[in-house]
RNA sequence: GCCGCUGUAGCUCAGUCGGUAGAGCAGAGGACUGAAAAUCCUCGUGUCAUGAGUUCGAAUCUCAUCGGUGGCA
């Protein structure tokens, strides 16, 4: 650490970077109470997580409650509906500006959820792609289901070979990213240079929390088992009456999404939902850490070490000035 | 009790004319260029219920035994 304060230093000849702490683990690994106990009266969060963004979507996404978020504010919560597609562009920008925020009130800035993609491109920066018209993906989508994604992929294959080579045959997602790239902007997206070292204008602390995959399964399970006697159904229903539909962004989430075979299919109990819900979720942590171990730099914790991790946290702040 | 169906991977099941077995799900690992709670890739040795028989060779055919299941009594 002390390594990595002296070659900050010698970089930042202008602003000196901010310090920011970032704090991840995998859903249901403990986060939201450890924040409290680390950061009550010190700091602001910065939520990383691609659901929380959304209003009224509070069960599902285990969104801290109005009361915790008075005793510990919260940014990126509750900002879009549900309907509205929300981004990693968006994230960094909207982050960027909550840290200054918070950095110019003499609080510490902590950004904390679960989706590492967030952290990757908080802490690296975004390639410097242009904003991208959203009829394009639209567009390419529905070309999709009607010419099929070999359709896609053999154009992509033509206008970027590189970007056609690393990007898998059936990974529909990531062809229509690279397709839209070239079509919005004129240019492949291979062209487009992927950050190598993080950004300056930041120096942050990397703290990751986990736990035996075991004990994160069960308290995942507990956990949505707790969703359901605190009325996710109901919240999935009451969505869906205000004119929310299973294509949405917002319903896109583990915990909603699973409703659609209730919904839709019909063939299948409360308990079939859950059970579902248990599984997506176990699946999701399991990516999450994949992605998490790749972040460079990440000090690893036990929930439960929060004297450690609190040493940890005074070093940082300590050396920044 | 009788008749039928059935027993193969953790689960649901394929398995052709006999040539010692493979899908989906689960599970594990991985990727990640503005959808990321998204999207995708890789990974399959198991007493083929048990015992005997036929056969060069049996998950496969025959018989017996033990489960399961449906029908008739």
């Amino acid at each position: 650490m002390r390594k990595l304060s002296a070659k900050k230093l010698s970089t930042a000849t202008s602003n000196p970077p901010i310090p920011v702490i970032c704090l991840f683990g995998p859903t249901a690994v403990g986060k939201t109470d450890l924040l409290m106990e680390l950061f009550r009266g010190t700091g602001e969060i910065i939520s990383a997580d691609s659901m929380q963004v959304y209003n009224r979507m509070d069960i599902g996404t285990a969104k801290p409650d109005k009361n915790y978020r008075k005793q510990l504010p919260h940014h990126l919560i509750d900002i879009l509906d549900l309907h509205c597609q929300f981004n990693t562009g968006d994230f960094v920008k909207l982050a960027d500006q909550a840290v200054l925020d918070i950095y110019k009130r003499g609080l510490t800035p902590v950004v904390s959820g679960g989706t590492a993609f967030y952290f990757r491109n908080f802490l690296y920066g975004l390639p410097s792609i242009p904003q991208i018209k959203q009829e394009i993906r639209e567009e390419l989508n529905r070309r999709k289901d009607l010419e099929g994604l070999e359709s896609l992929r053999n154009q992509l294959i033509q206008v970027d070979p590189v970007s056609a080579g690393r990007i898998e045959p059936g990974d529909s997602s990531r062809i229509v990213r690279a397709l839209e790239v070239y079509l919005g902007t004129g240019k492949p997206l291979s062209e487009f240079p992927l950050p190598q070292t993080p950004r300056t204008t930041h120096r942050c602390l990397m703290i990751g929390l986990k736990r035996q995959r075991e004990e994160l399964y069960q308290r995942i399970n507990q956990r949505v088992d707790i969703m359901m006697q605190q009325g996710l159904a109901d919240e999935v229903f009451s969505l869906i009456r205000r004119g929310a539909g299973f294509d949405d962004p917002g319903m896109k989430g583990i915990g909603y999404s699973e409703f659609a075979m209730l919904i839709q299919d019909g063939c299948c109990t409360l308990r079939d939902v859950a059970d579902q819900i248990k599984q997506d979720s176990r699946k999701y942590a399991k990516r999450q850490m994949t992605f998490f171990r790749s972040l460079p730099g990440v000090l690893w914790f036990h929930p439960d070490e929060k004297e450690k991790i609190r040493e940890c946290i005074d070093l940082f702040l300590g050396g920044a000035a």
